[in-house]
DNA sequence: ATTGAAATACGATGTTTATCGTAGAAAAAT
DNA sequence: ATTTTTCTACGATAAACATCGTATTTCAAT
């Protein structure tokens, strides 16, 4: 056996996930960017923007690991870390709870602060336009 | 003397301001909603959620003091507290810092995911659309 | 005046998070 | 074959969080 999982195979919901925190998210980023990666790959790329050091992202790799956050491949002697939670997943969630804390759930709210902030592009609009086009025939 | 602040009356920045955790989001939300409020207030309003102990509400807001979060009067006996921080602001930041770590940056990639959920009514979209108008002619 | 209720102050504790160092195994370089 | 580098494992630690209990003060009720 070379394939590691914090449980059971199926054990995994994301609902009653803790949220992962920042430093979590940030490893999270990279190998949904990169995928499957080593530690010496996500820490050369942590080590961009601050000083990290290599056990550091190592110790973490390994508590995501039994936190279910990432499956890991051990066949060989330099262990392949991918993510077990998908970028799509995480971001409902954070969504979601960010809608329960800061925006009492209005989801409206949301959107004008992201909308507001200026790194919002022309393009961007669009596909916004567009996909509310789509939700109002939803509606319908 | 009967009103503290955590330092010099100007001493305090938000965009340096470190994020208020969860349980102190849930304070700041009370506060932002029903306005200067007493401890006993806030912890009546916690419990409906969840079973918390009067103090462990107390020395929250008193650290939350200490960071700056709130303002409180202190002229009777039962000190009044307030938040130190617009609901606007800590949207900002919180908005901010989701973006640059669950979305890489992107806050279209948000907008959809905060339109994704079923939540969003007819009304919403209508003024989502509105201010779209008014960044739309800002840009060109 | 005494008692009881309600408030603050504050210390203590258990957890989690982030960080790092050391030890030892495995591989690569010499 | 030895040395050096590169891994993993794992323990230790400091800081931050959330929680609660106790002591003390203040006010209200009797």
């Amino acid at each position: 056996m070379s394939y590691d999982r914090n449980r059971s195979k199926n054990s995994f919901n994301i609902l009653q996930m803790k949220k992962p925190t920042d430093a979590e998210l940030e490893v999270l980023s990279i190998l949904w960017k990169k995928g499957p990666s080593t530690v010496r790959e996500v820490n050369t790329k942590l080590s961009e923007n601050r000083e990290v050091v290599y056990t550091t992202t190592l110790k973490m790799m390994q508590v995501m690991m039994e936190k279910g956050y990432l499956d890991r491949d051990t066949s060989k002697r330099t262990h392949v870390y991918s993510a077990r939670i998908s970028e799509e997943e995480i971001q409902e969630t954070m969504v979601d709870r960010l809608l329960n804390t800061a925006f009492g759930g209005s989801s409206l709210k949301l959107v004008v602060r992201a909308l507001g902030h200026e790194n919002t592009s022309k393009n961007d609009l669009e596909e916004i336009k567009k996909i509310i086009k789509k939700l109002e025939t939803g509606k319908q």
